[in-house]
DNA sequence: TGATATTAAGTCGTGCACGATATAAATATA
DNA sequence: TATATTTATATCGTGCACGACTTAATATCA
């Protein structure tokens, strides 16, 4: 008798996938002034975190393959944001370091967390809460992604 | 003296971002076995809910443009999961209705909510609270683009 | 009526992110 | 030393999402 019927908006997936949209809509005007995508621009704040890391580290960190990450490494390298060198004792290994204007970069865009932060309209206190719980699932769902994987 | 640092794992936007692409790692390989890709999964959502839309009528809905939705019905026509047919009123409408396979992907395809909501690892009082939060971040963002839209 | 504007959908070209696969170097093994 | 395996990165092909433009139907109004 009762119909099974979740509606579209009540779907966690969804609020996600189109709420990750809107935030890209708001952040893509105020990258696009610096020539950087959303990503590119995660590639530099990791880096402004610690910089002269392997691809692979930012790789773990942003969860992201090579595949990705190398043409748009290259991407940033032709901006002069950054600089790729292979390391020395381990040539398969190509180091990212900050470039002069990829350190500057950092505080000519430190207004746009504060446009951001305007943007979602919330108290600090309710994105920090948001945050914590959306990180949460996220480590739910990897570790069933990594569980399976090995399962097969 | 304060250093300002924030954190990349206490970015909202991150946060989104790559638990956007957890779930989308979830959903792939699920969604692979009818030859949907999340976003088609999302289309025929939305027609399951309403059939016999617009092509905007489904846009305003997913917050997608025409130009999106366009190749991506056409792919979902060519499987034979729906069909397109002009309005006989106005012709520059196209109505966008289930066939009967598309129908009935809907309960082959009802299961994978159940998968989901494993990977997510979360009581559905949680999933609810987190999807409702999320939404009203996301309506916060779009009404903040638009606003600005306009006021250039 | 005819000129113009508006609306709906589609086309085209661009760039991003991805998985699968390849390359190339380092390391292990025989 | 020759071969195989592992590791780090890069390449390739696909689909998504977008903006700018086009086409076609309808609406408005002088």
């Amino acid at each position: 008798m009762k119909k099974e019927k979740p509606k579209l908006s009540s779907f966690l997936c969804f609020a996600l996938y189109s709420t990750h949209h809107a935030m890209n809509r708001v952040y893509k005007p105020l990258l696009a002034e610096f020539g950087l995508t959303y990503t590119q621009f995660l590639v530099l704040v990791s880096l402004w975190e610690k910089d002269n890391q392997l691809v692979s580290d930012i790789g773990s960190t942003l969860f992201l393959e090579s595949s990705t990450l190398s043409p748009l490494i290259k991407r940033l390298e032709t901006m002069g944001y950054i600089e790729r060198k292979r390391d020395i004792e381990d040539e398969r290994k190509v180091r990212v370091k900050l470039s002069k204007s990829g350190k500057k970069l950092q505080t000519s865009t430190g207004c746009i967390a504060d446009g951001i932060s305007q943007a979602a309209g919330m108290k600090p206190k309710a994105v920090e809460e948001l945050t914590k719980n959306i990180l949460s699932l996220r480590d739910n769902l990897i570790s069933h992604t990594e569980s399976n994987s090995k399962a097969s």
